[in-house]
DNA sequence: TACCTCTTGTTGGTGCCACCAACGATGGTC
DNA sequence: GACCATCGTTGGTGGCACCAACAAGAGGTA
């Protein structure tokens, strides 16, 4: 184990880098924190709970999410039975998505675990610097919506 | 555009999906700003220009990256002319990557393209701010190499 | 009416990054 | 000489974000 790990100075610091490596570190702990489930189904049952039944395309962009990946992830979820998708009455394009009552218990059991994970992943993080954090993350994040 | 848009409560602040999704972003900021260099290359020019001529095994080690990633990247490198891999004198396993002079100078560029990545990506923050986010990525990731 | 344009869901991709398994060849150790 | 770790390499996987194209339908205007 000699002292080959030491990472190149350059990049020790790099803000972009720091961001990505712990991203990467995080979403590892995640994915697996979340069983069998992915953050796209996360979203999309979150979103369906609080919205109502919606169409896809508005779940989508609720959830940031891509179209093509809100079909990937519905279908897995109705697979499941955790949500039903019916043609919507008034407009034979789309249809309505609405959540079950086993997709309600399963969002409740990832709240939970969701919920965990944050304090797992953010240990070393008092509760000040945990909003610190996404402070600064959300005002990163908004500059992005805003160009 | 209706108001579609709102995201779900439970993941407007949620600190992991915060996370994700600003190095999802950032991350293609830096892809674009790159040109045709991953941040794989930079990273082993990087890290190859600090260390001196070093084995594929040290570089992958130093950069946080796994071998066969290296491979590919060092492929890279030298189709490019920017680093030789000639075989170590004492080790006939290993190689000795070598930065060129065509090496060092597009890890100059490389240099000044990530700085201005750096103040375009974080714009919206203060210099102080920008030490705090560094610091607190740290602290994440320091606990991540601690478990 | 016909025309044009936008939206919806869907299919079938791409790219980046992190990672893993297995292999042959070699080094170091006992 | 046997054993195990290490090096480079090949050939994958999986997650996430994204893109292009399509047919069907909706909405507007001429």
């Amino acid at each position: 184990m000699p002292m080959d790990e030491a990472p190149p100075l350059r990049l020790r610091r790099l803000p972009t880098r720091l961001l990505t490596q712990t991203a990467a570190h995080v979403q590892r702990l995640v994915a697996q924190g979340l069983g069998d489930f992915r953050t796209h189904h996360y979203a999309l049952l979150a979103a369906a709970e609080e919205r109502g039944p919606s169409s896809q395309a508005a779940l989508g962009r609720a959830c940031g999410m891509d179209r093509s990946d809100v079909v990937a992830a519905t279908n897995d979820l109705a697979a499941r039975g955790l949500l039903r998708r019916d043609p919507a009455p008034g407009d034979r394009r789309s249809n309505v998505i609405t959540l079950t009552a086993d997709g309600e218990n399963a969002l409740r059991d990832l709240d939970e675990r969701v919920r965990r994970l944050q304090d797992s992943v953010f240990a070393p993080l008092s509760e000040d610097e945990r909003d610190q954090l996404t402070r600064l993350l959300t005002r990163v994040l908004r500059h992005r919506a805003e160009s």
